[in-house]
DNA sequence: GAACTTCTTCCACTGAGAGGACAAAGATCG
DNA sequence: CGATCTTTGTCCTCTCAGTGGAAGAAGTTC
């Protein structure tokens, strides 16, 4: 199949792509209602649309009381690859015009390989999935990289932990490989976007999304849009101090938040205590593993070894004293924690918490949830195809 | 005069009157330079603009090299009302369509007097104004409270140091009183509005201006817009934690920044270190007053006291590891300093500067001005004025 | 004063979009 | 089962926003 390569020739258009990929297939006369444009006029446009192919016809919907009206969709044929890199794996998957995930794949990596390494396995994952009949080809594809982006060219700029990346022009790269549009964006960012488009976040314009995983980041998203900052650094907060005087950090600084807490920290503090003889539970499991994850850490929390307890709720409440700062000053409508770390479940949460409801003023509190993600991994790669989806459904 | 109460009747109308507020007098010509649209569509609009007598003529513009082109400028009679209530002291303003200050006044007061006690005095120096011949009535009024505002409706919510307002229909009651179109907002926020119309940002998109004056707060711009959260708390930095364990704050937590360093923590310090002894300069102001205030602090450290500089560096130093979080959280392009403590001038730029950079990552900090605001006691007022003519100059 | 620029107005043309009329298709009710 | 009502889709006309060209008015340069 010949890949799509049309795009809305206006707002109108976009419109209704957008509310077929956000609602799913739909009658003529149900998008009417959501437009406000007259019966003509959105018959002329969805006419066009169906010409570019961009949709096609999907049979008659249920009767509204009167005459059955015709549905129209998405070109079921679309496909969107969304791609998370994270520090230490990766994750690909294919999706339908309406970000349903039809494949997903994942397998261990170093980003620290540097962009043509990592760009070989990721098209190698999204050639297995090709191959699994999922795909023919791609008609767009999102990228997410865990460090800052210079956001409209599509490339990492100074990101700390993927040296060899600075500068890499990703975009114009895997467009080139991919033989397809590619947006890239902070691994952080599209995980807002998930969760806002099919996760906890789908009603609420002003919010948070914490993503604790090997480091700590944070997707801002005020008015319903993503925010950036200037050098696309927003949401850095893994370097904010979370202790006077603390740990020394990676960065050169003492007492930030990811030395404190997150999951390399975790790790490092949990084998630090089974060595010190403090948890016979994480002892034993070093000792089965040879080396201790953030996961260690969950399951021996979950047998109720109090030593990891202890760790979970110490670092939730180092991440809810800059959390409480950061609803403070932003006042968000909902906080989202999301990551590799989401594996600490409650103990986590409920550290957190305590902690900003304590520390926040009340106006800023008063309904404010803070809730896990509910995409799991999965809310990096639908962000994805939705940055993806979002740059090819607006006028080009 | 009859006072407007045209509004534009389209995009291209508030266009039109946005530019002629920013960039004053314009020829047509110009005019069509900046707004693409077709010569025969600019004077259409213009005509209108003319018609409804928010737009007059203004004589003939300098040739560019052929015919001259006829001058447009926004009603000179048209005038705003730009109101800062502060906790202490209340600033009225009238200005111009293009937002020039024509009167300045400033009235010392107490904001816990209650709205109704605030609203007189309010009045009553806009009859000064008016009874000077500044204005014969106004087009519109900008109000700030220091607390925060829901918004949409002009009502302050649960303002800490304002007993008294929580729920007051403030915009609908100066509406009453006035005449005409009132909005309201955060005084934080309309400051940041002053320094992006006529001081320092007016050409960052991105930025945060931090109000330290009797408390602390932040006007959040993101993309050229005021961020006010979810429930207009947004930049409420006052009562984030600064010092664990720190001083009790009014709001019953510990270490609040506002509990050390603003206007009133520091006239408590300097108060008590004459009380000690540990300065001369200070005793000697505080037996003239009867009272210490941040202006004291001011006027010692510029006569060299110890003392003081150490009040202020260590106040500087509070304030900046604050704003070094803020700065990683949000990646602002510039950061403004105003409120009452400016006087306190660059010992404090230089030690919250210091702070940021040590603190902050090189990629928000590398290109990061920190500076004073620009417009001083007018910004408030100005953004005020600003608040309201957006309000106006868009399509009703 | 001639030639070139720049600004303004006028006018014809195009296309977007609204809204009404009407036909087709289904629901409801006696 | 037929009459009536509701909803949907199509067609047609009408209006108005907006474009672009032509021509005249007003200036500058040489």
């Amino acid at each position: 199949m010949r890949r799509m390569t049309a795009r809305p020739a206006n707002a109108h258009q976009a419109r209704l792509l957008k509310l077929l990929r956000d609602g799913g297939p739909n009658s003529r006369a149900q998008l009417g209602d959501q437009v406000d444009l007259s019966r003509s006029k959105l018959a002329v446009e969805v006419d066009r649309l169906l010409e570019t192919g961009l949709v096609v016809a999907d049979g008659l919907a249920a009767s509204r009381g009167g005459r059955r009206s015709h549905n129209v969709r998405l070109n079921p044929d679309l496909r969107f690859l969304g791609v998370d890199i994270g520090a230490t794996s990766v994750d690909v998957a294919v999706t339908t015009p309406e970000l349903e995930i039809l494949g997903h794949l994942n397998q261990p990596m170093d980003v620290r390989e540097g962009p043509v390494a990592v760009f070989e396995q990721v098209l190698d994952l999204a050639g297995k999935l090709k191959a699994a009949g999922l795909a023919e080809g791609f008609d767009g594809a999102g990228i997410g990289v865990p460090g800052p982006v210079r956001f409209p060219e599509g490339v990492p700029v100074a990101p700390p932990i993927m040296p060899g990346w600075d500068g890499f022009p990703v975009r114009e790269a895997l467009s080139q490989e991919l033989g397809c549009p590619v947006m890239v964006d902070n691994d952080v960012n599209l995980m807002a976007m998930g969760e806002q488009h099919a996760g906890v976040a789908r009603t609420t314009a002003d919010f948070l999304c914490v993503k604790i995983g090997t480091g700590i980041g944070c997707g801002i998203v005020a008015g319903g849009r993503v925010h950036r900052g200037t050098t696309g650094s927003a949401g850095d907060i893994g370097h904010i101090q979370a202790v006077p005087d603390g740990r020394p950090c990676a960065c050169g600084n003492r007492g930030c938040l990811e030395a404190h807490f997150s999951g390399a920290a975790l790790a490092r503090d949990a084998t630090q205590a089974a060595g010190q003889g403090l948890s016979a539970e994480l002892a034993a499991r070093l000792e089965a593993n040879g080396t201790l994850t953030a996961v260690d850490v969950a399951a021996a929390a979950a047998a109720g070894d109090a030593t990891a307890l202890e760790l979970i709720r110490e670092g939730g409440t180092r991440v809810g004293q800059v959390i409480a700062g950061l609803v403070s000053f932003f006042n968000p409508g909902l906080v989202v924690i999301g990551g590799g770390v989401t594996g600490l479940g409650h103990t986590l949460l409920a550290a957190i918490r305590t902690q900003v409801y304590r520390q926040s003023l009340p106006l800023a509190t008063g309904n404010l949830p803070i809730v896990l993600g509910e995409l799991g991994p999965s809310a990096g790669v639908i962000g994805a195809a939705r940055l993806i989806s979002d740059h090819l459904f607006s006028p080009a």
